[in-house]
DNA sequence: CGGAGCCTTGAGAGCTGTCAATCCGGGTGG
DNA sequence: CCACCCGGATTGACAGCTCTCAAGGCTCCG
């Protein structure tokens, strides 16, 4: 960490755009009050003066899986700079109080960066984004349902999923023995919950893709 | 994701980069052929033209778990922009072809982009260091290794580990419930492991902080 | 034809989740 | 000042799920 630090010093994110841009806006939270919801039009970065913030998502079957807490000091939903919507809930674990900043306010202070620059940043976006899911996923215990949220996650609009490589490689990005995943995989097809149309090519029933 | 490109257009991070910089430096890997190590200086930052590369990390049982998995078309370590050395190992999963870029190529390809910019890109790099080590400590399946690790990982160089937030959160960041949790913790105190100073005050016995 | 790697299924054990109960400290209201 | 409540921390008992180990079929490739 410290050499990542020195590059800018001591200046955290959240210090500098405390420091450059004036009109933070700030806003009081109770406990498990929410500040954004999942499909919200992302306007806003935070910074999380005091407290705590969850950011959740919930499942088709009602569970809520928590994918990061912000603490005192850290910013908050930074990577819906590159978003149109929020991907996340976002509640208090505790009494809050948050500092708001406008997209556009902050892209304003971003400048007209290079192109090159952007390309890094959307790629940083990009696989945070990927990386929450991966938690998301592993905060659910099922093997079926985590499974088959995998695939909600990954199908295209039509509903089917391909993979590009081995299905063992699948079940341990999903934390689970190649055993237990196609275990999932039989019991969600007897379920009627997908179709296994080819050995890595899955429709699934019902649904198409979820974000 | 669609939003995310439309900024820079349909041109990825990798592509930028394979255009805009001359020089990529070509290398092809056998299967199970690694191309850096886990505390190697950091000087090159990857493009994966075919194949697959993993990215490992070692725990101290030898037990090997994997953080990442780049495909073809995909960049390779490009958070060693942001590190002075790697913080996995990099194995090929097949026979594969990468291209390499030194780190003060793309640096000077950078320009000199202002300090918000910068902060922005090290908060994010910083995320995904983070949540890497989340999802290497999702694939240690043990309790006990898992709370191990986490500590090692959180110990401060003196060995201890001090929490700011309830315990069960923690457990629930983990992946276990706070059962388990708790269970684990006076497991690894029984075995010498570990030292309770206070309830939310750990300290390791015998090895201090991980990287 | 043989081997290697992936896919698949079976049987059993171990570990963790679940449910439940207790203790404790802090905050609140009488 | 005390009774009460609430949430965190802790421990026990048990069931269930996944992991482990094992074996067989399959395809691809030499």
């Amino acid at each position: 960490m410290a050499q990542i630090e020195s590059r800018v010093g001591p200046m955290s994110l959240a210090e500098w755009i405390e420091s450059t841009l004036v009109g933070g806006h700030p806003q009081r939270l109770e406990t498990n009050q929410y500040l954004f919801f999942q499909g919200d039009t992302a306007q806003a970065v935070y910074i999380v003066i005091s407290g705590r913030v969850r950011l959740l998502r919930h499942l088709s079957s009602g569970v809520e899986v928590s994918v990061h807490t912000a603490l005192a000091g850290e910013t908050l939903a930074e990577a819906a700079l590159f978003s149109e919507v929020y991907h996340c809930d976002a509640v208090a674990a505790e009494n809050s109080v948050v500092l708001a900043y406008s997209k556009t306010a902050l892209w304003d202070a971003l400048g007209n960066p290079p192109s090159l620059i952007l390309a890094l940043l959307e790629n940083f976006a990009s696989q945070i984004h990927t990386l929450r899911s991966q938690i998301e996923l592993r905060n659910i215990r099922s093997a079926n349902e985590r499974v088959l949220r995998m695939l909600q996650l990954k199908a295209r609009n039509d509903g089917v999923v391909a993979f590009d490589r081995p299905l063992k490689d699948i079940a341990q990005e999903l934390g689970l023995t190649h055993e237990a995943f196609y275990r999932s995989l039989t019991a969600l097809a007897a379920d009627g919950k997908i179709m296994r149309l080819d050995e890595r090519v899955i429709h699934l029933v019902g649904r198409g893709a979820v974000y």
